[in-house]
RNA sequence: GCAGGCGUGGUCUAGUCUGGUAUGACUAGGGGUUUCCAACCCCUCAACCUGGGUUCAAAUCCCGGCGCCUGCACCA
């Protein structure tokens, strides 16, 4: 199975397609059909029901568009945004930063500086100036100029963003998680592979929040989950999660814990065990907040595909948050409240003595630890704060830090292109999605043997019966019953349901498993609770 | 973004060099026949990526754009 047969099947059968097709199309941006939704649905849920409900984790759906000041914050204003320079002459496209020493600590201007007249590295002609680019979209929010906002190109600072608020949620107490399923977007300088290189995606993440020192263990069920490791050193194991860990090899517990939930999802949803491995960053591809960092790549026709990011993020983006608003971030540490005399000022009296200066004291002496005969420089004369604009009191305080977080980042577009491929079948002619029960589109196909004799009334009376109880079932009376059943595989569905003349005698119908192609006879009621999930 | 290759029904494709009614298969829909794994017969729907240019005439030649593929660059 390659990539242009996967693309193909994806047509035909209504999986998905690139968008805007009437007009050309437009690279980066595919709309997904009526099967392709069923299937994304059921990944989705799978995800859910292991992240959500079984995991416990707190349930976010975040605005899409962000203002400046976020993305100032989160680094991706900077990080997201490339100088670059070209060549006229040979056409070569550089990084401006990396053309000069320290090019990276340098700002916008300086740079636009030191590279003027600076020659090109490929042929020597002098380079054009500097463009920048950023890889995130822009828009205008509100009326006239507006305001300048931006689209997320990550879900997780949505998170991050609500993490004083889901702390509250969660009563305040550490450590909780936080999941999130929407959308991303990147304006990719050059999208390829449909849905693997996206500027339009969906990302499925967790923020695994807990306090520095107490970083959630390596629990017993998630300890035997068999998975493989690519070190940083290019080793390669396969072992479980608890003797990697014990090992060193993953350096931390709590990534552990993901890597072993990320493995459990992926095969869960029809990965092949074989086909799935968990890379280590080495430390020059690490982001620079991330201190362990590991991707779950998917092998296919196109190499390895990385449809997982677990990385130890530490206390980046909370502190980031943190120090660039007004809020606060951080969270108390239970068992370290102590009791402290500080001085408060007097404001009354402050008032009073000192009318408009009193302002400027109190701004003065907002953040330092106040001590009688404090001085303050107002309007250039010092005043000296003594003990009568000030009482002492007796306060109780905790220690205050930026929680830690572990975060695994699930693609969606690209798992469903690799469960695609990797799950894709084929003997002699015969070609089929070999979809567990859990991801396929549908629970059943529902088929009359032929079309008379009252055949197809009483399949679609069956079909009346299986939608009233929930099974999403697949009506087709079309063609030969192998031609049916040829359709049904190629979109992984599961089960078919034939009804022939013995149904109409004693309500039984045949029950066909697609991998093995066997079939039992079953009573409806029977075959229904079989393929209801 | 650069370079090269490519763009024909839903899918795969012939035709492009050498300009003149666009080939075939599969799929899909209708009908017939058969009835448990893509059978068969008849019928039908459906395409030259787009915009300009050259020409009596452009799928075909030329130029621009868009898209796809490969390589380079970029890639939290």
């Amino acid at each position: 199975m390659d990539f242009q047969k996967v693309i193909a099947v994806a047509t035909r059968r209504g999986i998905f397609q690139s968008a805007f097709d009437a007009y050309g199309g437009l690279a980066g941006f595919i709309d997904y059909g009526p099967v392709g939704v069923k299937m994304r649905r059921r990944i989705l849920e799978t995800w859910r029901k292991l992240y959500v409900i079984d995991a416990g984790c707190l349930e976010l759906d975040g605005a899409l568009i962000g203002p400046e000041a976020l993305f100032q914050a989160s680094g991706h204003l900077g990080e997201f945004d490339d100088a670059l320079v070209n060549c006229e002459d040979c056409k070569k496209q550089f990084r401006a930063d990396h053309l000069v020493d320290g090019g990276e600590e340098m700002s916008r201007d300086e740079l636009a500086k030191a590279i003027s007249g600076m020659a090109c590295p490929g042929c020597g002609a002098t380079l054009s100036e500097m463009t920048s680019f950023n890889l995130m979209f822009s828009t205008g929010v509100g009326a006239g100029k507006g305001l300048p906002g931006y689209l997320r190109p990550e879900t997780a600072q949505s998170i991050f963003l609500a993490f004083p608020w889901l702390l509250r949620q969660n009563r305040g107490k550490l450590p909780f998680a936080a999941a999130q399923i929407g959308r991303s977007f990147r304006n990719e300088i050059s999208p390829r592979q449909g849905p693997l290189r996206m500027r339009e995606f969906t990302q499925m993440e967790v923020e695994h929040f807990f306090l520095p020192n107490e970083e959630p263990l390596l629990s017993d069920d998630l300890r035997d989950v068999t998975i493989n490791l690519l070190d940083a050193n290019g080793k390669e194991t396969s072992s479980t999660v608890g003797e990697g860990f014990d090992e060193g090899i993953i350096g931390s517990s709590l990534v552990a814990c993901h890597l072993a939930r990320a493995q459990k999802f992926l095969t869960t949803i029809g990965v092949p065990d074989k086909k799935l491995r968990f890379r280590q960053h080495g430390s020059n591809e690490m982001a620079h907040y991330s201190s362990d960092c590991w991707d779950g790549e998917i092998n296919t026709s196109l190499g390895w595909v990385e449809v997982v990011g677990v990385a130890h993020r530490g206390d980046y983006d909370l502190s980031a948050h943190g120090n660039a608003s007004s809020k606060e971030f951080r969270v108390a540490v239970p068992g370290t409240e102590k009791e402290t005399e500080v001085w408060v000022p007097d404001i009354g009296k402050l008032g009073k003595e000192f009318k408009g200066d009193a302002k400027f004291i109190l701004e003065a002496i907002r953040d330092v630890d106040l001590q009688p005969g404090f001085s303050v420089d107002v309007n250039g004369s010092k005043i000296e704060l003594t003990s009568e604009y000030m009482s002492q009191k007796t306060e109780r305080r905790s220690e205050m830090v930026y929680a830690n977080v572990v975060e695994p980042s699930f693609g969606l577009d690209r798992i469903l292109y690799c469960l695609l491929e990797s799950s894709w079948k084929s003997d002699g002619e015969r070609e089929w999605i070999s979809l567990p029960q859990e991801t396929s589109p549908y629970d059943l196909l529902v088929a009359p043997l032929m079309t008379k004799d009252g055949l197809d009334d009483k399949a679609h009376e069956i079909m009346k019966s299986a939608i009233d109880i929930g099974v999403d079932a697949y009506y087709d009376e079309a063609g030969s019953i192998g031609r049916r059943y040829a359709r049904a595989d190629e979109i992984g569905i599961f089960f078919s349901m034939t009804v022939d003349h013995q149904t109409l005698e004693d309500g039984t119908v045949t029950l066909r498993e697609r991998d093995s192609k066997d079939q039992n006879r079953l009573s409806i009621e029977d075959a229904l609770n079989k393929v209801r999930r």
